[in-house]
RNA sequence: GCGGGCGUCGCCAAGUGGUUAAGGCAGCGGCUUGUGGCGCCGCUAUUCGGGGGUUCGAAUCCCCUCGCUCGCCCCA
């Protein structure tokens, strides 16, 4: 094959699929706008520093899946695996956190150097919020909601809300070595994955696949017993927050976020039609991730959602599709001339007018016409410049095709044309 | 990084060792250089992802390679 092609895990979103992004995407933004959030933009490429010290050197998305390369001075360079470092780090260089709480949006590409699979591309886009300085619990529920009010406007059902409590980083690190000592204890039985994580990442054992493991941790130490009083009662006010707002959820003690930065809550939105990948929507709180970046100490809470998953569920929605107001039909040297100036006109009133530039015979031009989808056709031809007139004929209606129903207006006459096309 | 499935026209596909690689959709052209949605006719793969090999002969068998896809790991 010696035609290019696209590199591997790399999407073309092709016109027939845009015209769903820009309706999922301008219906988050109103819920954004709703909710007082303020949209944010930061670059795709970052110091690669920045993201091995909040995502954690020991996660897979810094240990093997990131675009890293040196630029020209030297430096090692990232293209972004998620957003939420990204906007952090321009907070702070911004001193945004001196005017107070923030409530931010994002959305746009990501790159993981991974296998491609089902829900799962190297390069994806993720839309997401984060807020600094919200403490409360009702702060976890508020962002919860406004991921789940948005998901829901966009009629999905089958959806779970799946909640944990990570706890505090105290909390965490004596669960840990509970576990560390409870699966050490039993190494013989763990499954060579289990294994491997025990040394890298312990907690996420609590979720591995391998049926083997999951029957032994039926007895292990959960995370919850070791919740010190005040993060239980966090947890607790949070379920009575969502409850209060009736949204359904399903706590899910293995949830365990895969990046380094999570505390306390820890939220995922799946779907069962999604695959292997089945996590729409993930997030949590992130209370120590700003100040290990260097800022002062001030909380964090947010989320992301998978645009291509989101996406896929969408796949059954009709979005209307989109078709000009007019077709112009144009034959002739003199007609084809007006009818670029014509069609210049009738957009600068903006309509949408699909100009015909082949040239070739009426009969061709009205079936293109037909399957454009346009309400009319604006038909200029000889006899017509010699009048000064344009026809207009009302497509898709009746069976006639003969001349006689058609509407003759002076072109020069641009209000009248403008108000029939717009009828 | 590791496993499974697959790769014939823009799309869907038949063909599984024998001279010219079905068919459908879409596209283009004609019947119809002044009028459309129907119909009819015609055109559109010197070639079967790429390379090498076996054979008198390969899209069909073998090897390598590339890509797609599903799953594992992990994440959105």
């Amino acid at each position: 094959m010696n035609q290019i092609q696209r590199l591997r895990g790399m999407v073309d979103v092709l016109p027939e699929q845009t015209e769903r992004w820009q309706a999922v995407e301008k219906l988050a933004r109103e819920h954004f706008y709703r909710a007082g959030f303020k949209e944010i933009r930061t670059p795709l490429i970052e110091v690669t520093e920045l993201f091995s010290r909040s995502i954690g050197e020991a996660t897979d998305v810094v240990g093997k899946e990131m675009y890293t390369f040196s630029d020209r001075g030297d430096r090692s360079c990232t293209l972004r695996p998620e957003g939420t470092a990204s906007v952090v780090r321009a907070v702070l260089e911004h001193g945004l956190l001196n005017q107070g709480s923030q409530r931010l949006w994002y959305a746009g590409p990501m790159f993981r150097y991974e296998r491609p699979q089902a829900g799962r591309q190297r390069q994806f886009h993720q839309m997401g919020v984060e807020c600094f300085g919200l403490d409360s619990p009702r702060s976890d529920v508020e962002v919860i909601a406004i991921a789940w009010d948005f998901l829901q406007a966009l009629g999905l059902d089958s959806l779970v809300l799946e909640l944990n409590s990570l706890g505090s980083t105290e909390d965490r690190k004596n669960y840990r070595a509970l576990l560390v000592e409870w699966l050490e204890s039993r190494y013989e039985h763990l499954d060579p994955d289990s294994k491997q994580r025990l040394k890298t990442n312990p907690l996420r054992i609590l979720d591995s696949k391998n049926s083997h493991t999951q029957s032994l941790l039926q007895d292990a130490p959960t995370l919850q017993k070791s919740l010190c009083d005040e993060s239980s009662d966090r947890f607790k006010a949070v379920q009575n927050f969502l409850e209060a707002l009736q949204i359904p959820y399903k706590i899910n003690p293995k949830l365990v976020r895969g990046l380094d930065y999570y505390s306390h809550t820890a939220f995922e939105i799946t779907s069962e039609h999604l695959g292997a990948q089945a996590t729409v929507c993930g997030g949590g709180r992130y209370d120590g991730l700003v100040e290990q970046l260097g800022g002062p100490s001030v909380s964090g809470i947010g989320w992301a959602i998978g645009m291509e998953r989101l996406i896929m569920l969408l796949e059954g929605f009709k979005t209307g599709g989109s078709s000009p107001d007019a077709y112009l039909v144009n034959k002739g040297d003199k007609a084809e001339a007006k009818a670029l100036e014509l069609a210049r006109k009738l957009r600068s009133a903006s309509l949408s007018i699909e100009l015909d530039g082949s040239g070739s015979s009426f009969g061709k031009q009205f079936k293109r016409a037909n399957r454009s989808g346009a309400t009319w056709a604006v038909v200029l031809g000889d006899d017509e410049v010699n009048s000064g007139q344009v026809r207009l004929k009302k497509l898709y209606c009746s069976n006639n095709s003969s001349s006689e129903n058609d509407l003759l207006v002076d072109y020069s006459d641009l209000d009248r044309l403008l108000a029939l096309l717009r009828s």
